[in-house]
DNA sequence: AATCAATGTGGAACCGATTCCCTATAAAGC
DNA sequence: GCTTTATAGGGAATCGGTTCCACATTGATT
């Protein structure tokens, strides 16, 4: 591996002067040829890591997630990646798999790195993940949960579940039910639940029975099975689109229409869910965009000083066929 | 930012015996404590640049991949990062929205950083990709596409559309229609296409009316729609799965029902196939063991003499209820 | 002709760690 | 009591670049 000594010496000229041609720098037109032909005959590359040692920091926005396997996460990391390759900027992608140790190993790794700035995409913010955002001294915005301490991106969970609820309320159920995740997951499991809940209770109708699984498209099969034995609702709301696939498909297997016998909403609107028959209700949620803001943000926050701040990002509620149109109050 | 100086002199010893500190070297019980005081005091963190100027390579793999938001794209990867976690390898993704520039650019980049070893998921392979790979000095897996120069992993695409088209010439179907990509893709547009044309042609089934449309679902719908005006056809093979979905789309638009109207096939079995209803007859691939193979094979490439291979990736042929049963010869 | 500015180049310091080599001190062996 | 041997720690070189400063050469200005 060639350094740039090794050009200087071949070429008969200093390291300085090497380095300068590399970097712009004035090198009359006869010095500048040698050194072509040199760095071309011996292959040179840069070190990066010799480079990167004089800098304080470089032009990497480190981004943490908690999994691959997201259409949230992954299109939020697409609005990220496509906001930072206009800035120039260089993106690092660590996964931890949920491990909320790996979480805070990679904020400090990326400090460490010297990054300009880490976007964390979070599912739960413990007293240990602020303490360490607030100890490393490379700015962090967090995606997805909210703390006032922090910078945060996050969604209206409580407003929008609201206001697809307040939607619902303009039909003629009978009997609701609400598959939701537990509350470990402060936006997913506390907020959407408690918008759903408290426009029901607003509206007089206290008809909701609630079950619990996970995100996962299997474990709510069987969650929405043992559910359809217990209660024949007229509706099923479920937390995220997810859920509400894997609902659809129980459905379907007990011999029931959607929507004529029972109506589906979801939450999230993941890409696949318009193209499901029917449609799926459900809210969006502009993920890309968030990505775009959070990029946007983490590079207009190098070297200012810090105050934390929380930025909303806006939904919609889509209705779609997976609500029957004939139960509509007049 | 504090340095190693900084502690040194604050600690009153010398950097090298901090840094042997840092590094498992001996040191007395009482400096051990006041530099490890020092430590916590002014917040030390190594910078990790200058650790790595002294190294040759370091434990990191570069991943190549064309975009975020494919199933088989992600799949391979969280195939690959559990890998490399077990391994205790960091894992450095680059994504080049398809543009094979930035492929090329992002090869070069990664060799300057001396990562260990590349995986790159493919989508063409052109004489410059190839050039590339054989040019710089780290160890390159090809992912998805072949060339007898590299060392590949690929999916055997010829012989799973064969069986699969062996399978459906187990039905009775009249008209059958192909719903492909361009030959851009070697190995969707050209090789799947192939292994239906021929098997079908080897049955002496020749009434395959071939259409062409891209690998989004959007596409595909307005496609299907143009294609179901033109012809009518009892059997509709995608290329992806992505493609199937949105023919079911435009299927059920049509009011036709799947699978008495209309049998549908799909390509890649995507996660979200088994959950639609019909189920989607597809062909499975294991995307998940392909980067767990290219994780193993890369680390074990390292500093090995360079010979290429070309591994191939099992596939499965995966019957479910979006084919007509009724329809079965005896 | 003398002074000054512009241009091109070389030398050396520096970034922040690691590591080799050498020395000072204390403990052990004779 | 003197030599040998561990043990601990300091000094300096090194990794591969960048950058500051000094100096030489040339051409322009007065």
């Amino acid at each position: 591996m060639a350094t740039i000594r090794d050009i200087s010496e071949k070429a008969g000229v200093a390291k300085s002067t090497v380095s300068r041609y590399l970097n712009n720098g004035y090198v009359s037109q006869a010095t500048r040829e040698k050194i072509e032909k040199t760095i071309e005959e011996l292959e040179y590359v840069p070190n990066s890591y010799a480079q990167n040692l004089r800098l304080e920091s470089n032009p990497t926005i480190g981004v943490i997630i908690p999994r691959f396997d997201s259409y949230s996460v992954i299109t939020t990391l697409q609005g990220i990646d496509k906001e930072l390759k206009q800035l120039q900027y260089n993106i690092l992608i660590e996964n931890t798999d949920r491990s909320p140790e790996r979480e805070i190993e990679y904020l400090k790794r990326l400090a460490k790195m010297k990054v300009s700035g880490i976007i964390f995409l979070a599912t739960k913010l413990t007293e240990e993940h602020i303490h360490t955002i607030e100890s490393i001294e490379v700015p962090v915005i967090v995606i997805g949960q909210e703390d006032r301490r922090l910078n945060c991106i996050v969604y209206k969970d409580y407003e929008a579940a609201f206001e697809l609820a307040e939607y619902l309320t303009a039909y003629d159920f009978n009997k609701i039910a609400y598959l939701g995740v537990d509350e470990e997951d402060e936006a997913v499991g506390v907020l959407r639940k408690k918008g759903f809940v408290e426009c029901f209770m607003k509206e007089g109708q206290e008809r909701l029975s609630i079950y619990y699984t996970d995100f996962s498209i299997e474990k709510s099969i069987h969650k929405t099975r043992e559910l359809l034995n217990e209660i024949k609702p007229d509706l099923l709301i479920c937390a995220t689109d997810n859920i509400a696939i894997g609902a659809m498909k129980s459905i379907y297997e007990k011999k029931l229409r959607i929507p004529e016998d029972i109506s589906v909403t979801g939450f999230g609107d993941y890409q696949i869910s318009s193209y499901l028959t029917p449609a799926l209700t459900t809210v969006h949620y502009d993920y890309n965009k968030a990505g775009h803001i959070a990029a946007k943000s983490i590079v207009r926050m190098k070297g200012q000083k810090f105050h934390p701040t929380t930025t909303y990002v806006d939904y919609q509620v889509l209705p779609k066929n997976s609500i029957d149109k004939a139960k509509r109050k007049r």
